[in-house]
DNA sequence: AGGATAGCCTGCGGGC
DNA sequence: TGCCCGCAGGCTATCC
């Protein structure tokens, strides 16, 4: 479930890796992980990354020249990791649910996705802002304003409209549970009766949850974990996330489950009464 | 037309 | 011990 932290983990991972250089080829191992009409088929070989960037979710890698950008949707269980060719060599078969790898002079980039939800998107990089700007502002950058101005007329529950990627970009279900218990709003309230103030607060509590789950390296539930392997240290400072019938670390009451637009959510009832 | 819902897909854990 | 079933959810398509 990477989520903007997991991906900015991974960006920060992959820069030194893939900065300046460029894949000898690229080879597609499944041809249904590339999404989008007639995506021509140039997965950036031959030519130099000079930039890896991050819009919510999304990763790209960008060349200069051509004028490419590879778009990596990591979906639910969608993993870039980073292999040295001396380790690669000596590990014979390759791992299960690989369905790209780019093989660098230094070593191979690998796109491992076991469920599939994620997947790659090629485009001329004078189209990426364009792509990027059909989804709302990155979650980090986010204001009440925006929220209020985007969401504030909707009938939709708050915790919906977090994780519409149309309105902010960036947010899942781990980080829209822990925003809302940080902001104290019930995640079920509609969004049209929420407040000036509560936006603030709610948008507030984004950005500061997600600083800090960026600054820990993400959460890992299962499987996450950056391109060089290492996992995030956000799990044990999560407060309510997977945390149902525990006591609330706030108050001591039992933080109770819920479903809530198809998703599992956990908030505190006195808490986040309102 | 906005909002709710089904479906995609695999691994894992609980229960029997 | 082993099998089966339910659950996890980001995103798109479809329905109401």
């Amino acid at each position: 479930m990477p989520e903007l932290p997991e991906v900015e983990s991974i960006r920060r991972s992959l820069r030194p890796h893939l900065l300046g250089h460029a894949p000898l080829r690229a080879d597609l191992f499944r041809r249904d992980i590339l999404l989008g009409p007639d995506s021509p088929l140039d997965l950036l070989a031959g030519a130099v990354i000079t930039q890896l960037q991050r819009h919510g979710k999304q990763i790209a890698l960008i060349a200069a020249d051509p004028r490419r950008a590879l778009l990596v949707h990591l979906g639910m269980t969608g993993r870039l990791t980073w292999t040295p060719t001396a380790l690669d060599v000596t590990s014979d078969p390759p791992p299960p649910h690989l369905h790209a790898r780019w093989v660098f002079p230094h070593g191979h980039l690998l796109f491992i996705d076991p469920r599939r939800f994620g997947g790659l998107t090629t485009l001329a990089l004078d189209d990426l802002p364009q792509r990027w700007a059909a989804l709302g502002p990155d979650a980090l950058t986010i204001t009440g304003d925006h929220l209020r101005q985007c969401a504030g007329h909707s009938r939709r529950a708050v915790k919906a409209c977090l994780l519409d990627q149309r309105v902010l970009a960036g947010v899942g279900n781990i980080y829209a549970d822990e925003a809302l218990f940080e902001a104290r709003i019930n995640p079920r309230r509609s969004a049209c009766r929420m407040s000036h103030t509560d936006w603030q607060r709610l948008a507030d509590s984004v950005r500061s949850v997600l600083a800090v789950a960026v600054a820990e390296g993400g959460s890992t539930l299962r499987d996450y974990a950056d391109a060089d392997g290492r996992p995030g240290a956000f799990t044990r400072l999560h407060r309510v996330y997977a945390r149902g019938g525990q006591p609330c670390p706030r108050c001591g009451g039992i933080l109770r489950t819920l479903t809530l637009a198809q998703r599992t959510t956990t908030r505190c009832p006195r808490c986040q009464r309102h």
